[in-house]
DNA sequence: TAACTTTAGTTGTATATGCAACTAAATATT
DNA sequence: AATATTTAGTTGCATATACAACTAAAGTTA
């Protein structure tokens, strides 16, 4: 299993390095979870997160937050719900909207969780300085606005 | 929709910036792919992108470059199979073995690709200094010896 | 007020993913 | 050589995902 040639174009990029740390940094969340025998998913696990920071969100808020597509959150809070984490209450104003709740099971489930999660974002840096952090999350500031910018100047 | 409190130990991780990030380039590569008429996926672009680099590869290879199940990897190649840009052999030496191989139009199908691909990851950088990237990479490579390490602990 | 438009959420369809259980071929053991 | 084990790949099952087409409620316009 030799290379051919090494593209150097494309190998030397950050998008590979990017995409393959954000998949192995997947994997350990997954496996800490398991090994704290928490029924959970890290896609599952952000809903919790972003309902215990915000408090109840409708459907579309919580797409929105989360990164989603609305359809697939519907699908992702059903399992969510299956699991008696959340509730949907249709709102009393707007009859369209879902309010999505913790429920008293996904709070506990949340408050296990959470360190777990953070044992893992430790890990991440546990060979970085304070600086080298920051200056990580700058430059990740910095692509996610060079990307932005290309999407809005597509829309001139 | 505000946030009752800051969480600033999770907040300030690199875990959800690296996260969201990684999103926000799929997000780009799958409309480039879409903009330029492009019927491939990410995903499929890797594996084509691998064959290219490394020639035919048993599946289980394949899986392993990939960084995939290989029951992910039988069922994205039966996809791309669909598509007629690669094909299965069964080896010769080894009857096991599937040696997946890139037809002509699959190769064609990656010539396309690589341009789209490689001008997101020059967006990716494009507000970066040189030094900028380098130091990134070196980071993205520290955190994924990090994890690699605490696997490796779990072992012993 | 009736008709049009927008908005929130769901459903159909297709892709992608991992784990566990499986088949078949190759290798190792006795 | 016969049996046991390992290895490559597939399949069942469950989760996650996006786009497009849809329903129903709300808001807007004529």
């Amino acid at each position: 299993m030799k290379k051919r040639q090494i593209d150097i174009e494309i190998e030397n990029s950050i998008g590979p390095w990017l995409g393959k740390t954000a998949k192995i940094v997947g994997c350990h969340l997954h496996e800490e979870f398991e090994r704290a025998g928490l029924d959970i998913t890290k896609e599952q696990m952000l809903v919790l997160k972003k309902l215990d920071e915000y408090g109840d969100l409708s459907q579309n808020d919580l797409a929105e937050l989360t990164f989603r597509d609305k359809s697939s959150l519907t699908r992702l809070l059903t399992t969510i719900e299956r699991k008696g984490y959340i509730r949907r209450l249709r709102s009393k104003e707007d009859q369209r909207v879902n309010l999505v709740k913790l429920t008293k099971k996904g709070k506990v489930m949340w408050y296990k969780t959470k360190p777990v999660v953070l044992q893992v974002f430790q890990r991440m840096r546990s060979d970085l300085t304070i600086k080298e952090v920051d200056q990580f999350i700058e430059t990740l500031k910095k692509i996610q606005g060079s990307l932005r910018q290309t999407e809005a100047a597509r829309l001139t």
